[in-house]
RNA sequence: GGAGAGGUGGCCGAGUCGGUCGAAGGCGGCUUCCUGCUAAGAAGUUGUGUGGUCAAAAGCUGCACCGUGGGUUCGAAUCCCACCCUCUCCGCCA
């Protein structure tokens, strides 16, 4: 959520930031709505006030035994005056808060502009993508050839984008799962939570996939509780209306947790393999800090994700989101791709993002400055360390050997118990 | 799920028959004073949000906030209703 007094205080800047995105949103119209908003509160405030001070006098008069049936007739016509005033603040608080949650964040300065992910800029590429000399399968022939996934029964349980992973198959995903978890914990210094997957509207509204993006997330029927789409939703919430010390930043936390996506929108959009599913496994970077550092810390935790890449020895390279292909709530966004040779090209395997102080706004989560002494809020960060699935089918693919087997990274082999997979 | 108890400021805890209560008291925090240091002591101060004033900050000032939302009333932390949450007991259960 943007600053409504940011708003109005640098309409234009503001405005100018959004087009970026390449919508044609404005702000006029939240500005007028804010300006209503003020008269109204003002009118309604100076009529409570009175009401205050009659209603005190009406108490005065009776102790000293007067008549007050006449000013308690006026009171109450004022009283009844200041309800419809206050339903109409009602709405317009309501309507004004609406609004604000559903405009995205300005891009930062230095997100690269442009409308679609073609003008994304590449920041780096790590690796060599391989050449195999033998034909290459893609990873969903390779994991049923080795009868490690198995996407028809998945299909069966539940429908399409349901998988499932059996034998080695589930031991290598769960490998992944902790050498991510050890790797972001043990060397990065990251808290491990492990989280509710279920969640309120008030978490979801926190992080911006209320109320714009409700299609998008599974909900439990007749209840107040949605699947989580990221471990960023739960995570990012923990101290949602809370005023945390600034001793208590940066605050660095790791979370396993499955993520489910109804991915409406996506039909006919890779339908085979691992690469988009309702339900797929992750392990997410959650940064809580001060406004000074954040820039800083998400330059870090992108190379946190980076680091477990290279760890597994898989191709990839970053990109900068440029302005039209940043999400809703972010304002600068790094994107990680590795190498799939079955087509040749980068997928994306981790979103690394600075929302700035649009999530902290939204969820209420303060600090205390230690230098002004007032509450401002942290700035959140948060970035994939890493899709699990996704990197499941990269190592299947990057990493199959001619007669069918794979390789397993170094680094999982003691996770696996293996160092091949045939 | 059933029965009972309860939800007040950073924490603990008062709030009488509804009336000047943003809320006593204590603890903690901050500031100052005092005592070789520390400890102890004295005084003062100490919530959040949103408006107005101001170039801005400070200051001053209005309004709102006693789990949430409604209602009754001239007036509600106090009364009524619904919901949420916590605790105890019972039931169920990994």
């Amino acid at each position: 959520m943007l600053d409504i007094k940011l708003i109005r205080e640098n309409p234009e800047k503001i405005n100018e930031l959004l087009k970026r995105r390449n919508t044609d949103l404005s702000i006029d119209e939240v500005l007028e709505l804010d300006k209503e908003r003020r008269e109204l509160q003002a009118k309604a405030d100076n009529l409570r006030a009175e009401r205050k001070k009659l209603s005190q006098e009406v108490g005065n008069l009776k102790k000293q035994g007067i008549d007050t049936e006449e000013l308690q007739a006026k009171v109450r016509i004022i009283g009844e005056e200041t309800k419809i005033l206050e339903e109409k603040e009602t709405e317009i608080n309501e309507k004004q808060r609406y609004f604000l949650l559903t405009i995205p964040n300005a891009p930062d300065e230095t997100t690269p502009i442009g409308s679609t992910e073609e003008d994304n800029v590449e920041i780096k590429k790590v690796g060599e993508p391989s050449t195999p000399a033998f034909p290459v399968k893609p990873h969903w022939e390779i994991g049923t050839d080795l009868d490690i996934l198995d996407f028809e029964r998945g299909v069966k349980l539940s429908e399409s984008r349901f998988t499932i992973y059996k034998g080695q198959g589930a031991r290598l995903e769960r490998a992944i799962i902790n050498f991510f978890l050890d790797l972001h914990t043990l060397s990065h210094g990251y808290t491990e939570v492990l989280p509710p997957f279920l969640v309120n509207s008030s978490a979801m509204t926190g992080t911006g996939q209320l109320p714009k993006f409700k299609e998008d997330m599974y909900k439990c029927e007749g209840e107040d509780l949605f699947l989580i789409p990221t471990a960023e939703v739960p995570v990012t919430n923990i101290y949602m209306n809370e005023i945390l010390k600034e001793e208590q930043l940066p605050m660095y936390m790791a979370a396993y947790t499955p993520c489910f996506r109804r991915e409406a929108g996506s039909a006919g959009k890779d339908t085979r393999g691992l690469i988009r599913q309702h339900q797929f496994n992750k392990v997410e970077l959650v940064k809580l800090c001060t406004p000074e550092s954040s820039e800083e810390e998400h330059e870090k935790l992108t190379l946190d994700a980076e680091k477990a890449l290279e760890i597994l020895e898989l191709p990839y390279r970053r990109i900068a989101l440029c302005s039209g292909d940043i999400g809703f709530s972010a304002k600068k966004c790094y994107d990680l791709e590795v190498w799939f040779p079955s087509s040749g090209g980068y997928r994306e395997i981790s979103s690394c993002s600075n929302f700035g102080d649009f999530q902290a706004r939204r969820a209420n989560i303060r600090f205390k400055s230690n230098q002004t002494g007032k509450n401002e809020f942290i700035h959140t960060i948060n970035g994939s360390g890493l899709a699990v699935g996704r990197t499941f089918a990269a190592i299947l693919e990057n990493n199959q050997q001619e007669d069918g087997s794979i390789l397993i990274p170094k680094v999982l082999q003691k996770y696996f118990g293996a160092n091949i997979l045939k």
